[in-house]
DNA sequence: AAAGACACCTGTCCGC
DNA sequence: TGCGGACAGGTGTCTT
């Protein structure tokens, strides 16, 4: 489900929730995520949140004294509703908040996590090796051209990897390629300056977008108050194989790279 | 160091 | 209607 403008769409919703609020209570009924959700969570308890950060995908609610650090995986979603609201199949952890409300944590695939961090997060392995933010000025065509010298791998992959740029998932990456009118199998070594100017912007401008119309609802992401996000309508390539290319009418091609489903035109893309 | 395969897990959809 | 198989928005880990 979320790439990084659902996760940023989360953020902004829990948001106003959370700031300033006493958490009450940490009720995990299932630890069973990714990695086990730690009893250090109950460290949460009692503490008001300061701030709802978000560090690529992952969601950072800080409270006086450490962080609650939260990722959706691919099927994850909050949603606040109000406390004594019986929990359904797949929520797994409900976050009390002093008002009355609750933070709660669906997710059917249990790819997601929710761990406790002491302090430091630069520290943290997660978070230490993780290239810029997309929206953030450390992010470039000249960034990316640097970081791409010699490597044969496929763009899709190189911008998919975290370790060079975060947040741009399965969905946007298609649809930056076919923006940049960057073929999705070139190598990463092989596309000049100028052009990874060009896949830059893309990136900025596609994710920006999504996050203004509150995400991509594909199956059943929702933001956290249960609205769809509208992005779904502006995609040029995902999930439209065989379709007319909307630049040159040419059907759309949907190969695996990488494991992953990828999606773009063969003639608008080189 | 880089690249690729695989793992985790449940739900859904499609063809038979 | 039921069943098997493929697939799904992510990413850490292991192997080459």
């Amino acid at each position: 489900m979320p790439e990084l403008p659902e996760v940023e769409t989360t953020r902004r919703g829990i948001e106003p929730h959370l700031k300033g609020r006493r958490m009450d209570a940490v009720e995990v009924r299932d630890s069973r995520l990714r990695w086990p959700v730690p009893d250090a969570v109950q460290q949460a308890c009692g503490q008001r949140v300061r701030a709802v950060e978000r560090r690529a995908k992952y969601l950072l609610i800080r409270l006086e004294s450490g962080t609650l650090m939260l990722h959706l995986g691919m099927s994850g979603s909050l949603r606040v509703v109000p406390a004594g609201h019986e929990p359904g199949k797949h929520d797994h952890v409900d976050l009390h908040i002093d008002n009355g409300q609750l933070i709660r944590f669906n997710d059917p695939r249990r790819f997601g996590s929710l761990l406790w961090l002491e302090s430091n997060d630069k520290d943290h392995p997660l978070l230490s090796n993780l290239g810029p933010e997309p929206l953030s000025a450390d992010f470039s065509g000249d960034y990316l051209w640097q970081c791409s010298r010699h490597r044969r791998v496929a763009i899709k992959s190189f911008v998919m990897n975290g370790h060079i740029v975060v947040g741009v998932g399965n969905i946007y990456a298609s649809e930056a390629l076919f923006r940049a009118g960057i073929h999705p199998l070139r190598a990463a070594g092989r596309i000049s300056k100028l052009r990874y100017q060009w896949l830059a912007s893309s990136i900025r401008d596609v994710l920006e977008e999504a996050i203004r119309q509150g995400g991509t609802t594909l199956r059943d992401f929702a933001s956290s108050d249960g609205q769809p996000g509208y992005f779904g309508q502006d995609l040029a390539v995902y999930g439209r194989e065989g379709l007319p290319c909307i630049q040159c009418q040419s059907p759309l091609r949907q190969r695996r790279i990488g494991q992953r489903a990828s999606y773009y035109c063969s003639k608008c893309q080189r």
